[in-house]
DNA sequence: CAAATGACAGATATTGAAATCTGTCATTTG
DNA sequence: CAAATGACAGATTTCAATATCTGTCATTTG
């Protein structure tokens, strides 16, 4: 049952792929040091995984989905009014990558590769995340607080108009102190407009 | 008084440089190959700018100008009312960053290349805009149509949150047909928000 | 017999020597 | 004498040989 013994699990395999990808960056990381840091053949990791590009693909929904998860709980938290969940929801989002952005840059540029190259699972990772956009607007409407309209769609504007705040292409920017201000301007105009 | 007699002067280097910066791409266009296509000595180049970055944050700026230039016409129309201006106006840019990314996408490589490379060029390019934008929502302001408010820090939110639609590292999603449609609804929200 | 191995072919990355480029400046040209 | 030149040193890029990697699969292992 220790570590070496234990069997080789697709879970395994991303953890060792995570850990790979950290210490080598993405353009050095390759399967036969994913195989090394495990202690099987590199055959091995093609069993669970067909081929690299699917392995990096799995590390990256893994890495986007710890995010959406974190998120969903602000979304549905049915207890808070619906613009206050908004503002919550987008600050939370920015404080997130930013965190993620300027705590450790390498591994964060580690993930814009992967994300770069892994569009489809970005496109999955930001319909969920638009998804519990519109719960949150879908409840503001229901209630009167928003005014009426189409929630997917007005959620997918909000999503839009803040991309500024959450798109890693804007990371650089994320350093600069105006930058909370400015979001929190974005949010002031967006909900106004939002209002009924 | 013909072409390869003309005395040397820094627009014709800055035409020159486009021209094998169109032919040669950012990463082989050498200030030989721009002194080559001069038929001068590459000396003669460096008597005009100090350094190859020089001559190529020239060039971004000359191309970044002349985008500013067509917009300033729409934001300064004082005939029409600043909501109107205000859509047109980014409507303009979004289409003339579209066109442009859709027409020659080497070309527009290129610029975004050389975009990255220079900061500062680029920083005065959106302080521009957004003084053209500011300029706007001054005068929805003083007409009582805009709600009140700081008119350069809501100029400056109003760009941020429009950032999708005009930032080159968006440039993947402008081919996408419901793009425009998104551009409306971030707009309608804004405008919304806007209104007094 | 399911799981793991490792040799293999073709694709990709690394490396170091050679070629080219950048930026300077003493000299030439008109 | 202002403008242009071209040789030069050091930095950067190219290119081809070499090494490593990816993905497969016949064979081995527990």
């Amino acid at each position: 049952m220790s570590p070496t013994t234990e069997t080789l699990t697709a879970e395994r395999i991303l953890e060792a792929t995570e850990e790979v990808l950290r210490r080598h960056g993405p353009a050095k990381a390759t399967v036969v040091d994913v195989a090394r840091a495990l202690g099987v053949s590199h055959g091995s990791v093609y069993r669970h995984f067909r081929t690299k590009a699917e392995l990096r693909a799995a590390v990256t929904k893994r890495w986007l989905d710890r995010t959406s998860r974190a998120l969903a709980a602000t979304a549905d938290d049915g207890e808070r009014a619906p613009a206050l969940r908004l503002r919550d929801w987008f600050r939370q989002l920015f404080e997130a990558k930013r965190d993620k952005a300027g705590a450790d840059p390498e591994l964060f540029a580690t993930y814009s590769v992967l994300t770069d190259e892994n569009g489809e699972v970005v496109g999955a990772h930001i319909a969920e995340l638009v998804a519990q956009l519109t719960r949150i607007v879908e409840a503001g409407m229901a209630s009167g607080v928003f005014a009426p309209g189409d929630p997917a769609s007005v959620a997918r504007a909000l999503f839009r108009a803040t991309a500024h705040f959450h798109d890693p292409c804007h990371a650089r920017e994320w350093t600069r102190p105006e930058i909370r201000d400015e979001l929190d301007s974005v949010l002031d105009l967006l909900l106004r407009g939002l209002a009924a």
